[in-house]
DNA sequence: TTGTATGCGTTATCAG
DNA sequence: CTGATAACGCATACAA
């Protein structure tokens, strides 16, 4: 519990002083500085962060709201990120809204009350004129969601690429028939994938056709509903593009109940490469969401700004095949001929 | 920025008596109360947390040390806690020991640092001895890690009876040779688990075979790794009770590797019931732990003895079997027939 | 380059 | 039941 002044007394200097070395000030002498820096570290001490705060109205810490912890998908995010912050001397709150606006809108507030010195938001359910607005309050750093007016402080993933790579690949491997189950619409990233996916197409001269695109909830049940929907439908396909990981279990559920074999009668490109797919049965090819390295690179870009003055810039990060054993070439000519459309029968 | 002077001129009284009304003193008369709280409202009064803290000695702030935000599995529990706090106004720091024991030290004395009023703990690799003596610097609670002498502030898992009962639901699934596959033998838990397997085959008069029984990582990759053993040691056996969620998914994989079905060539038992059971191929049986509700638990204790000094008691959570698709009924008298055994040939 | 003095917003002690 | 006032530990003008 050594304070300031017991180091000043002990290294014989002013507070004053003590408080400029602590904060790497130029302006110390190199003697003085050592004298100050013997005494800290004989006494073990540690500013104490309330007191700076209250004194210098920084509280060398940054909140971050997560959409929902519970997902599969943020413990790495939080890791990078914690990591990158306590290199750095700073602190982090974390709040969860979850899942919903308001407990994300809420978050934001208590981070605030909290008096942060930057936010990081990894929310879902914020709309655009409220980040715009709360962006005039404090400085906001957004990932992976489009903002009007903010794309500076963005960092995104290139959710087209990703997707037209994505089934760029199937088609590569012989796929003509190639269906699309993508996001709910009113996610920007999720209709960015399912331009994607009508940009392969396109670039392949082969047609789009609406009856096989199905639009649910990035979550598994809606991919077995988007299976199911697929199925009353009469839909025909040979080759599968997920708007992510956790709707591709769904279609592996769909697919385990009625016999549809992966990749033999049906092969599915994921996006995200959430932990899990390397485990699914075959594992699950797809393309990798660098998450944890976009979080990394935003509090990077935070850290930047809020305590070294310097510009921010909008980041693009692109995504990456990684390939597993839910994708079969497929001789062209035999596209006709779906497995899918005879199981679909007795659904 | 309304701070407490503000407060006090828009309501007539002195800042003395707007902090016993934050503070939910007993001895304001309700009159006043009610004024300084209309002058609260109308100015959006919120306290500072740090001027609190420096003045009352008190941060108001939990600190969590995880052991690997990485895995699948501490999501939930950081919203669990995290909401429970924020529910009493109090507030959440997170730190990391990256899986390893120096950086878990070191997140725990960034946290004393920044002078929380206590520490939760779900920390793998401290010993019982630095426990013993961090608890004399400051309330620390434990989840899920015995500690001799902190047994009341230990929130815990019965992980003999979960082990016990999962052995002993694949006995009554008619299988006599089962397996298991262990975590680590440093590991407290795992030990009570491998104990709890033991336990049930003597309970049904069933023989303890050595060679049934790996001691491996709790990870994937020790689950593919006791398997291969397994194979080359000859093992045979029909039912595998396994340390881990994540071990099975090793296991898994190896039996998708090596053509062996699940559940009919072998039937597994997990423990943990991570959030991808549901979802692998067959979806996994397995013992739920409970952990977000142990690490909700956990607050709710600490928060009640930190803050209104009530006692804090030792709890034991039980697991619970959950039913899916990994293991089958056998007869009794095929046992001595195991596909297992025939793949192993050519590994 | 260094020291002095003041204030940050709150709680706590002591009077009244 | 309420008010004045002195800390809390530090940063920062301002002076020297």
């Amino acid at each position: 519990m050594a304070s300031i002044k017991d180091v000043a007394k002990q290294a014989g200097v002013s507070p004053a002083t003590v408080s400029r070395v602590t904060n790497g000030y130029a302006s110390v002498s190199q003697a003085t500085r050592d004298k100050v820096q013997a005494a800290m570290d004989a006494l073990g001490y540690v500013p104490d962060a309330s007191a700076q705060a209250l004194s210098s109205k920084r509280t060398n810490t940054l909140g971050m709201v997560v959409s929902q912890l519970d997902g599969p998908f943020y413990g790495p995010v939080l890791s990078a990120v914690a990591g990158n912050l306590r290199k750095r001397k700073k602190h982090l709150l974390i709040a969860c809204g979850h899942g919903n606006r308001r407990d994300e809108a809420e978050s934001i507030e208590y981070l605030i009350d909290r008096k942060v010195d930057g936010l990081i938001l990894l929310t879902e359910h914020q709309s655009s004129e409220a980040l715009v607005s709360l962006s005039e309050r404090l400085p906001i750093y957004l990932i992976n969601q489009e903002v009007e007016g903010l794309e500076h402080r963005n960092i995104v993933l290139d959710n087209f690429g990703g997707a037209r790579d994505a089934t760029r690949y199937l088609i590569e491997q012989g796929h003509r028939k190639i269906a699309c189950i993508g996001g709910q619409d009113f996610k920007l990233d999720a209709d960015a994938r399912v331009e994607g996916y009508k940009q392969a197409l396109r670039d392949a001269g082969l047609a789009i056709d609406p009856k096989l695109i199905q639009r649910t909830r990035f979550e598994a049940a809606g991919g077995q509903e988007a299976m199911r929907n697929f199925s009353m439908d009469g839909a025909c396909f040979s080759g599968l593009v997920t708007g992510n990981d956790e709707s591709a279990l769904g279609v592996y559920a769909w697919c385990a109940e009625q016999g549809v074999s992966i990749p033999k009668d049906l092969s599915i490109v994921g996006f995200d490469d959430i932990f899990m797919s390397r485990f699914v049965n075959p594992p699950l090819t797809t393309m990798h969401f660098p998450l944890a390295e976009m979080a990394k690179a935003c509090s990077e870009v935070a850290l930047n700004e809020i305590y070294d003055g310097a510009p921010v810039a909008r980041q693009v990060f692109s995504t990456r095949l990684v390939l597993r054993d839910s994708v079969a070439y497929i001789d062209s000519t035999q596209t006709e001929i779906n497995q899918l459309t005879e199981t679909k029968a007795n659904v």
